[in-house]
DNA sequence: CGCAAATATCGATGTTCGTCAATATCTATG
DNA sequence: CATAGATATTGACGAACATCGATATTTGCG
């Protein structure tokens, strides 16, 4: 592809994506690794999700901003295995942190990595 | 639930949510409505993958910033069909643009449209 | 120690999603 | 107008995911 006649470019003819060349001949275009991509949406995909982001708002909100499991259930209202699914799944993507008090199981947003999401589109 | 003993809790006793009372008795708590929750779980899944992250940035990394898709195809190595599906993902979501210049279809990105992928996090 | 309450884990199920081969559509060109 | 090349659409298939009921685990209390 990309050989045959001219196409109406902007200023060059034929197209030609960025590729920056990297060692063994192996081109690796634009600047974003297959890793880092991997990495960047793994994080994204714990946040793409309404009742997950909810949960982060409903946390953040709170009360010293922090919740527990029989607060959160009723809020979303969703059974309380799919909500400790969600929390556990956003507590492995480092956004929530979990402190358990006595038979309550708390959590509180971690800032910094929250920072991290918006960073991926800085 | 959350009417029994009481919790080792920093100030208060009881857990309660920091429920916003709206009308007609429904309780939405957080500062989130479910549609706003699920229009921003929309736009955040439309960017949650590696292909579809690699595309964005090769399209912005590119010379005038903008891309066709027989460069992006052999950039992220699938199928034409798979980067023509993620491209209408994409530009579905608003993030980025197609133009069609004779038999080539350019795309660029939509920078108010990534502005708003941050702000859900703002 | 035994019971009750809060939370986590497991297994199953229906749905969504990424991928590709085959095909259709569109555009320039001869 | 017929042909070739670039892109979009369709249909199918397997993997990943959200949800729930049932159950296990943990903790406080009498």
């Amino acid at each position: 592809m990309t050989t045959t006649t001219a196409p109406n470019a902007p200023s060059a003819s034929a197209p030609s994506a960025t590729t920056t060349t990297a060692c063994c001949g192996i081109t690796t275009p634009g600047g974003l690794t297959r890793e880092q991509a991997e990495t960047n949406a793994t994080l994204l995909k714990a946040v793409a999700d309404p009742v997950r982001l909810r949960l982060l708002s409903i946390i953040r909100d709170s009360e010293g901003g922090e919740a527990c499991v029989c607060d959160l259930t009723p809020a979303v209202g969703l059974a309380q295995p799919t909500v400790s699914h969600h929390l556990k799944v956003l507590t492995e993507a480092g956004l929530i942190e979990r402190e358990k008090r006595g038979t309550w199981a708390w959590f509180r947003v971690v800032p910094s990595r929250l920072e991290d999401v918006r960073s991926i589109f800085a």
